[in-house]
RNA sequence: GGGCCGUUAGCUCAGCCUGGUUAGAGCACCUGCCUUUUAAGCAGGGUGUCGCUGGUUCGAGUCCAGCACGGCCCA
């Protein structure tokens, strides 16, 4: 009867669902509580290879047991090969009727009721085969667990970009390149945070909900508290709690968190994603800009074995000391305009349209700035560089240039025409920051949604005193897909947000 | 928010421009053969809500409109 219907079955799915009954008739818990494995597949490669080299014949005798995703199955009468994949890669193993421990019920759950996708445990000895495959003689088979769907063709695997975010289990199953990018960014904060460490840093953390959101300027995600009766927001930044623990005397602090930014999605954003900041007392921008070198090229060096990076086309050199560029002169070479001979955004608009450029309007000078650096400098910046000397009123949270108050000690940094990280010289002054909270006040009336909230028990640490200090905040995503060469940040996030569809087939 | 493109079998894709038998291919799957294969091979089998809703038409996967989801570009 089931095999009537399993012949006749067009359901995928439903044909499964019968082999599963069929296995359960047979008395085999197709959902076993244990498995046993007593190697990796890479383990038993290596195994197999210094059996080799040291010169000995067929494998090594010792039984060993592998467990893994059946991923392909090749049956030729009455020998089959099956590749399993688990963590550390993929391995043949080699079933053959009349071998040890295959009678032909063995053989016959094999070839019938097992199916690409399924969990195994296989037990055997190692040996090469003719073609010189390290494989695994099998001698006990076990069913760990039965997978009802059908995974994406062998060759050409889950390309649908959706299904491939959506199901992402199914993607890092059958994309190896997707699994590599993961393992790789792992290894990146792994060694972004002994870094940090082996500097004399600690890694705190901060409110995720903050009653009053800033260090940043964007638009925040909302949210309730229903216990204080109050709106909280969910943090844009970790600047102000970081600077507040400056404050309190943890002189070298770091945080790698999610933030959120309640804005558009593109290649570059998430609204949810991963920083690293990190604050220093008694140090300035320039000592960030080293220490953001050191990074980079140190994890670089322990992740790829290289700080020659090869990004979307591009040879990137790592290696310190990287260029330095006044936001001004990167502009006047690139547009032929000098952003200090117009002094107020009248006269900048005026420039702007003497040259022809195509620029958004923008409210203020500062934005402008912003807006012209962006659209004609930011894609030039391919080398890694540092973009210094940000026009004061987009930098509230900076200290003044002690040469030029328009300006404040600031540098972005831009590698692959990525943005990859912002840091200031803190501002300390108290008094300067309430005025610049009263400001960007000001500027938040003019119709700037982005404008810097005012946060009084910020101001009130301040008052305290808070020693110089050095601050820098970069995006871990954006550092992932330079590391792994990736163009979308969707890429580099496990579970990149997309609009939810009717209930999952 | 705007423009362009996409959505067909479990997966990867043809078919649409120029409407017309019963919607195709490869892989996967099912049946049979095959004792070192590896995108195994040979023989047979198509398993489908052509994204959804409506319209035009004698007739729509194909043309039109709206909607949903996604991608790229712009904002």
């Amino acid at each position: 009867m089931s095999e009537e219907q399993s012949q006749d079955s067009s359901d995928l799915f439903e044909q499964r669902r019968l082999k599963l009954e069929r296995l359960r008739e047979k008395g085999i818990d197709p959902y076993p509580l244990r498995a046993e494995c007593t190697h990796s597949t890479a383990e038993a490669i290596r195994m197999l290879e210094e059996w080799k080299e040291k010169g000995g014949e067929d494998g090594p005798p010792e039984v060993v047991k592998l467990c893994g995703r059946m991923m392909s199955v090749r049956v030729m009468g009455k020998a089959s090969f099956a590749h399993i994949a688990d963590g550390s890669g993929r391995f043949q193993t080699y079933v053959r009727l009349a071998d040890e421990g295959v009678d032909a019920e063995t053989y016959e759950l094999f070839k019938r009721d097992l199916d690409i996708g399924d969990i195994i445990q296989v037990e055997g000895t190692l040996f090469f085969t003719r073609t010189g495959e390290p494989s695994l003689r099998v001698t006990k088979l076990t069913l760990l667990a039965k997978s009802l769907r059908p995974l994406p063709e062998k060759w050409h695997g889950l390309k649908d970009v959706e299904t491939r975010y959506r199901q992402r289990y199914v993607d890092l199953i059958v994309n190896e390149d997707a699994r590599r990018v993961f393992v790789t960014r792992s290894h990146i904060v792994a060694a972004l945070r002994r870094f940090m460490d082996s500097r004399g840093f600690i890694e705190v953390e901060t409110p995720v909900l903050q009653p009053i959101y800033g260090g940043a300027m964007a638009r925040p995600f909302t949210t309730y508290y229903h216990a204080l009766d109050q709106e909280v927001f969910l943090r844009i930044a970790d600047e102000l709690y970081l600077k507040r623990l400056i404050v309190g005397g943890l002189d070298r602090v770091y945080e790698i968190c999610k933030d959120f930014r309640n804005e558009g999605v593109s290649s570059h954003h998430n609204p949810e994603f991963t920083q690293l900041e990190v604050y220093q007392a008694y140090a300035d921008y320039h000592d960030m800009m080293s220490l953001a070198e050191d990074a980079f090229s140190h994890v670089a060096e322990v992740v790829l074995g290289t700080v020659r990076v090869s990004y979307q086309g591009h040879e990137l050199d790592l290696t310190p000391p990287w260029r330095r560029l006044p936001m001004r002169d990167g502009i006047l070479e690139e547009t032929g305009i000098d952003i200090y001979q117009a002094p107020t955004v009248e006269l900048l608009r005026q420039r702007v349209e003497d040259q022809g450029l195509d620029v958004d309007p923008q409210p203020t000078r500062g934005s402008l700035v912003d807006e012209i650096f962006s659209e004609y400098v930011e894609p030039k910046l391919i080398q890694p560089t540092f973009i210094t000397d940000f026009p004061l009123e987009i930098s509230p949270l900076a200290k003044k240039k002690p040469d030029n108050p328009d300006l404040v000690e600031r540098f972005e940094l831009f590698i692959g025409g990525l943005e990859l990280g912002n840091a200031f010289s803190e501002l300390n002054d108290p008094v300067d920051q309430r005025e610049r909270f009263m400001e960007q006040g000001r500027q938040r009336e003019a119709g700037d949604d982005e404008a810097h909230p005012m946060d009084e028990d910020y101001v009130r640490a301040l008052e305290f005193g808070m020693p110089p200090t050095g601050g820098m905040g970069w995006g871990i995503d954006r550092m992932v897909m330079l590391f792994t060469d990736q163009s979308s940040i969707r890429e580099v996030i496990l579970f990149p947000h997309l609009r939810t569809k009717g209930a999952p087939s």
